[in-house]
DNA sequence: TAAGATTGAAGTGTCAATCTTT
DNA sequence: AAAGATTGACACTTCAATCTTA
């Protein structure tokens, strides 16, 4: 085959990653829920929000800092704006711009930071292999600094597409 | 608060860590999309099957290999199937089960692979960053070796249950 | 017309119940 | 009765279309 070979351990980094990429969020996720009754998804928009109580993000803000999609955030914020934990109302700036303030003490918010914290101590970071962050030391020297989109310009499609 | 603080680069760990919960994934199979039409789900069940052509892995040992639920693996076989990719027909030794073969050459699969890793070196590697890297070290260096499931002991419910 | 946000429809994943074989 | 697998109902996410304000 006209492919790069693996090297040593690479094989060994990549097959973690492909088996964390499935096990990762979904631990993450019911320890979440256990600890603090919030998904994954919940709690990443909630810390952000506590870290502007001020600033009044829109929905955009939001997404941009959340890197979740718009549709989300808004789905998400409806939510969980039922609860006394978010206040939603327009913006008072610009009408066209939703804003969402949190409503509860900083405390509980660090409280279960600490517990997600621990989370993903257990679950991520130990049961990486010395092999793992041994091939992660050279490979971040490079670029550290890229858009997240690139097109990726190739699309060999070695098996039919699987959509009807 | 009563909560352990943290130190100094952790903050940058878990942040990153969290954004990459959402960014990973999503990255990842937007790439196989357009590489090899499959989705990540796909791609990780081919490339365990194509890894025993002759053993005739059953459901239940695709979901173990995969970190994949059992229903999961149902219907994601029972779409690749009906594709001339892969065959699937009741176990000659034991009746319950039902057994998967690849039935693609694996210079394809190979060719997939190598696509993949390089999206993998992209959307991951590429964007640790060097304090990440470091407080990975000492962390890993405990337990290496421990079940994925410990039900964690505590419940503090910091908010109320979002369920309704 | 464009930007911000929301919603309907569709895809994907999960839990619990069900069916079959042992 | 228990193990293996599948299915239906439901929850979550996304895409594209829509609505409102600038």
């Amino acid at each position: 085959v006209d492919v790069e070979p693996l090297i040593d351990n690479e094989e060994v980094v990549w097959r973690s990653l492909m088996r964390l990429e499935f096990t990762l969020p979904r631990g993450l996720g019911d320890d979440l829920q256990r600890s603090c009754g919030l998904s994954s998804t919940e709690y990443s928009v909630l810390m952000h929000l506590s870290e502007s109580p001020d600033a009044q993000p829109s929905m955009s803000d939001l997404a941009n800092r959340t890197s979740l999609s718009p549709s989300r955030i808004s789905r998400v914020i409806a939510r969980v704006a039922r609860l006394p934990v978010v206040e939603r109302r327009p913006g008072s700036v610009d009408g066209r711009t939703t804003v969402a303030t949190v409503m509860i003490a900083g405390a509980d918010l660090e409280s279960s930071a600490a517990d997600h914290l621990r989370s993903v101590r257990e679950r991520a970071f130990d049961h990486l292999t010395a092999d793992e962050v041994r091939t992660l030391g050279p490979a971040q020297a490079r670029r550290e600094e890229a858009g997240d989109e690139q097109p990726s310009p190739k699309a060999p499609l070695n098996f039919a597409c699987l959509a009807e």
